[in-house]
RNA sequence: GGGUGCUUAGCUCAGCUGGUAGAGCGUCGCCCUUACAAGGCGAAUGUCGGGGGUUCGAGCCCCUCAGCACCCACCA
């Protein structure tokens, strides 16, 4: 292909990598060159990833870095593989978060949203939303992400899709009115769980429970008609004594003898005076309390189930933002519902009703957004029915059509889908997709796809639309088929249907499961058909280095975009403690920055992150993010870049085997690292297969500095010095080769360092592209596999770190050159010249240090210090203190005794003979044979240092 | 009250279908040997949470106990 000799030169290679002016320079280029976009042509295998939607007006943080750079890192493998990547990306409205966000910024300027207007409130959100909803997606450009950011883009800000926009809203609508239609969703008044402050309901999953400590009460309940036995009343006990204003009766457990005869009598509600009856119901715990539970069916989901069960009627006594209403006598009404359970208390004991007080720790359970006690109640909403659709969903994991890694996770799903609820989907919100629903003035319902529709179907009426909005997850639900295109019909959205669902995997935190993952799971298969993904994988959640959930309060975040630029000491101090509350939390926050980064934290570069984090990827629940880890893998990606200067400079003008009419001949540590090439080109595919990025990053570490770095250029030096021509341009083939394919092998982790260099070698090596990211990934070639030169090397090995184990023994230093002598073993035994061992000597005597280095057929007798090794006695001849070898050889022998001891005592064991397989038997004999070789080596050599 | 995961070198973690305990960081020596001090060479370090069992053989399989983490659940 190319003829003459390429120049090439070390010089443009600085001493030491700079990754931010790299990073700069790749990017915006892959970008514009449209290396992120998928093809159409329907003839190539698919691969596509479906991005997890960050909020719009979010940023980066660590979970987002580490899930993007797994997504990434197969992505750009599987584009490699020459498979038609579409990583489809975009970003969420995130409804209350960004309703909460905004109404934030309203409060500073001293206005609500109510004062705004529902109309400028939303050019509010939506201006936010435009200022910085760029954010996120150019951070997510810092990390390398080869996003499709084109794909599925309608606002044209090469971002992606955005749930809210045109498209993505019109989808939802037909989603709710087929879903409609179909009746799975329905309207209806049921108890829901309600957040006050935001004045929404909230979904289950929005609710987050907690053990706190509490109080519990009891309050006597009077007979209605006066004593019984003896007793004034019943006892109730109760955490939330306000909600009695509600109270529709008593009930007790229809088995327990103390109240069985109670039941049907009456009791008279303190402080209202009204009357209630006394119910029997199994729901009742005999044990616990008094056995006696007051029953307010408008405040309590138990209670609720009670009051159906009873035909009870249902008091509502609480307004919408959690003050006493009319419906409960007038002292209390307007009153915060804390405010009341006070007041209340107070009535009680001065009425006598309050019989006692007790600490007790309860499970009080708040809004995720805001922290609120989260209140029951009675309210009109939406609800998805589920059951049938969780039956589908729960069939696709369980016959295999959706697989999660790790496995066991498909346990948390198939619990919470064998358990679950309707779905409520209002929210008593502005920003998200307003629900498609119309009201006459008598109530009626017409659900349609807009206005118009509405009225055609209400006959020419007047009508109302809702105004509440959808749960944000609805429409992240429907993702997998919407950003395709659906619900058109067109020939594209039908190709694309075809290529890209089920995407091939999805990549997610656990703590989405539920909300996302799941309900993924059974809007695609209901309205497509066909399961969203094939695989998923569950990433850990990313703590700190001690294993400390990340929180702002804490002070223990990460921005990845910090790791990548680096920052100072300062500049991080004020980051972490500005925009905290609590002076207490900005304390803690400062003194962890102060103990954890008391420099402030050096510019890794993106590859080091993404490799640091695709290293530390483990299949557990967690993973502990380890800043000295991300510093080792800054280092690894120097080491690659010196490699990659050294092979530069070493064959600048001179032929690297271009030309196939000049001879090359390759030696056997060329045809080591060829074959070692293979197997980690082998491991690395197995790695991305059963998604063990930690293997795969392990693999190339490994094989670029242990193997390439440590010992093949080591090698290559000593091949370029002493070859003939044929082998020197061997050794310089080999050189650029196997760098060239490693730069390939790791680009999917590190993408930028690899493409700056790749550009550089790429040519000598024969290949040509205008980018590393479109070329080739490569394929293990097993029939490269050289067992007899892996053999050749790892005796070499041996022999050289003998060697040099006998050296630092001998405390030489790495100046200091000494002559050394070299035998066979087993010279004795068999007259073994060690002719052999011949081809080992010029790597000996340059890897270890030696200032000449002749082959004997036996080491002469003389005082010095011999090692054995690889089937060579080594001999250093240096002048040794005797008294000091002796020691060190009897050390040195004892350690063999043990073992041959243990080997011994195995290979006796007649059980072991015969249970175990020959191979391991076989296998324990050579090893005691080798063990006791070297012992019969050293113990002769101290007998000889004894005699002397 | 159920469920899941974890417990291996000082720290953070690997350990494939059971067959000689590993990595990175840190530690200790000796070195600025012209690819790399963000480096080289060498070294030390573990009753694999406790106990029991299966097996010729257990970090790995089974039972049991303990600790940690997370998830689900309506106990007034």
């Amino acid at each position: 292909m190319n003829d003459a000799p390429i120049q090439a030169s070390a010089d443009e290679l600085a001493k030491s990598f700079d990754p931010k002016a790299i990073e700069a320079h790749w990017y915006p280029k892959w970008e514009s060159a449209g290396h992120f976009k998928h093809s159409d042509n329907a003839a190539t295998a698919a691969y596509s990833i479906q991005l997890p939607p960050p909020n719009v007006t979010g940023t980066l943080h660590m979970g987002h870095a580490f899930q993007q750079t797994l997504m990434d890192t197969l992505i750009r493998y599987h584009r490699m593989l020459g498979d038609n990547t579409n990583w489809i990306v975009g970003t969420d409205h995130a409804g209350i978060a960004t309703q909460i966000v905004v109404e934030r910024q309203l409060q500073t300027e001293g206005k609500t949203r109510h004062e705004l207007g529902r109309e400028k409130f939303m050019e509010r959100v939506w201006y936010w939303k435009r200022d910085s909803g760029a954010t996120i997606t150019r951070q997510m450009r810092r990390l390398g992400d080869s996003a499709n950011w084109d794909y599925a883009d309608t606002e044209g800000d090469k971002a992606g899709y955005f749930t809210m926009d045109e498209k993505m809203s019109a989808a939802v609508v037909e989603v709710f009115n087929r879903l409609h239609e179909q009746g799975l969703i329905y309207r209806g008044k049921r108890l829901v769980h309600w957040d006050p402050v935001l004045g929404t309901a909230v979904s289950d999953l929005e609710v987050i429970s907690q053990e706190e400590d509490g109080k519990i009460w009891e309050i006597r309940y009077d007979f209605a008609d006066g004593p019984i036995d003896g007793l004034a009343g019943l006892m109730v006990a109760t955490t939330r004594p306000e909600t009695m204003l509600g109270d529709v009766a008593v009930a007790v457990n229809p088995a327990d003898d103390r109240y069985k005869h109670l039941v049907g009598k009456q009791v008279k509600l303190p402080l209202t005076g009204r009357l209630i009856p006394i119910i029997a119901d199994d729901y009742v715990d005999k044990e616990f309390g008094t056995g006696c539970v007051k029953i307010t069916p408008a405040h309590d989901f138990n209670d609720y189930q009670v009051g159906r069960r009873h035909q009870l009627e249902l008091i509502s006594i609480l307004t919408l933002d959690a003050k006493i209403n009319d419906a409960a006598p007038g002292v209390y009404r307007g009153l915060d519902r804390f405010e009341a359970r006070k007041q209340i208390l107070i009535d009680l004991a001065a009425q006598g009703h309050l019989i006692s007080e007790k600490k007790h720790k309860l499970n009080v359970p708040r809004s995720d957004r805001t922290n609120t006690i989260v209140e029951p109640m009675l309210t009109d909403q939406w609800f998805v029915q589920m059951d049938g659709l969780a039956k589908r969903g729960l069939n696709a994991v369980a016959n295999g059509d959706v697989k999660f890694y790790p496995e066991h996770w498909s346990a948390t799903y198939n619990h919470w889908l064998t358990n679950i609820q309707d779905w409520c989907i209002s929210r008593q919100l502005w920003w998200g997709h307003q629900i498609p629903a119309w009201y006459d003035e008598e109530g009626r319902i017409y659900v349609a796809r807009n206005e118009a529709e509405a009225i055609a179907k209400s006959g020419g009426k007047k009508l109302a639309r809702d105004p509440d909005v959808l749960d944000t997850w609805f429409s992240s639900a429907l993702v997998p088929f919407t950003t395709l295109g659906w619900p058109n019909d067109d020939a594209k959205t039908q190709a694309d249907l075809q290529a890209f669902l089920p995407s091939s995997v999805l990549m997610t935190g656990n703590d989405i499961i539920f909300f996302w993952v799941a309900r993924m799971i059974m809007m695609t298969l209901h309205f497509t058909d066909k399961v969203p993904f094939k695989d998923v994988y569950i990433n850990a959640m990313v703590r700190d280095a001690e294993g400390n959930k990340m929180s702002k309060s804490k002070g223990n975040t990460l921005d990845p975009l910090d790791l990548i630029d680096g920052i100072d000491f300062e500049s991080l101090l004020e980051k972490s403690t500005k925009g905290l509350m609590l002076e207490a939390h900005k304390e803690k926050a400062a003194k962890y920055v102060k103990k954890n980064f008391p420099k402030g934290i050096p510019a890794y570069g993106t590859d080091a992150l993404r490799f640091t984090f695709t290293a530390l990827a483990p299949l557990s629940m967690t993973l502990n993010f380890d800043l000295s880890r991300c510093e080792g893998y800054r280092n690894f990606c120097n080491k690659l870049w010196n490699a990659t200067r050294y092979v530069l400079m070493n064959i600048e003008g001179k032929d690297v085997g271009l030309d196939a009419t000049l001879p090359v001949s390759l030696s056997q540590a060329d045809q080591w690292i060829i074959s070692q090439l293979q197997r980690a080109e082998a491991d690395v595919a197995k790695g991305f297969a059963e998604y063990r990025f930690d293997n795969v990053s392990t693999t190339i570490y490994k094989f670029v500095w242990d193997e390439y770095c440590d010992w093949y250029v080591e090698l290559a030096k000593v091949q370029l010095q002493h070859g003939d021509d044929a082998q020197q341009r061997g050794t310089r083939r080999t050189l650029v080769r196997v760098l060239e394919v490693m730069l390939r092998l790791a680009h999917p982790i590190i993408p930028f360092i690899t493409e700056e260099l790749w550009q550089k070698i790429a040519p000598l090596a024969g290949k040509s592209g205008d980018s590393i990211m479109l070329a080739p990934y490569p394929i293990a070639q097993p029939e490269k596999i050289d067992v007899a030169a892996e053999q050749f090397v790892t005796q070499l090995k041996a022999i050289t770190n003998a060697t040099r184990n006998l050296r630092s023994e001998m405390q030489l230093s790495p100046a200091e050159k000494v002559p050394a002598f070299v035998c066979a073993d087993n010279a004795e035994a068999n007259s073994n010249t060690g002719e052999h061992l011949q081809a080992f000597l010029p790597y000996v005597q340059a890897l270890a240090r030696l200032s000449e280095i002749s082959l004997v057929a036996k080491l002469p007798d003389a005082d010095a210090a011999v090692a054995v090794a690889g089937g060579a006695r080594v001999m250093l001849k240096v002048e040794i203190d005797v008294a000091a070898e002796c020691a060190r050889l009897s050390k040195e022998s004892a350690k063999l005794a043990i073992e041959i001891d243990k080997a011994e005592v195995k290979l006796t064991n007649p059980a072991f003979a015969d249970k175990a397989p020959p191979a391991v038997v076989a296998q324990e004999r050579e090893r005691l044979a080798g063990f006791k070789q070297k012992y019969a080596t050293m113990q002769a050599q101290l007998k000889k240092l004894a005699a002397t």
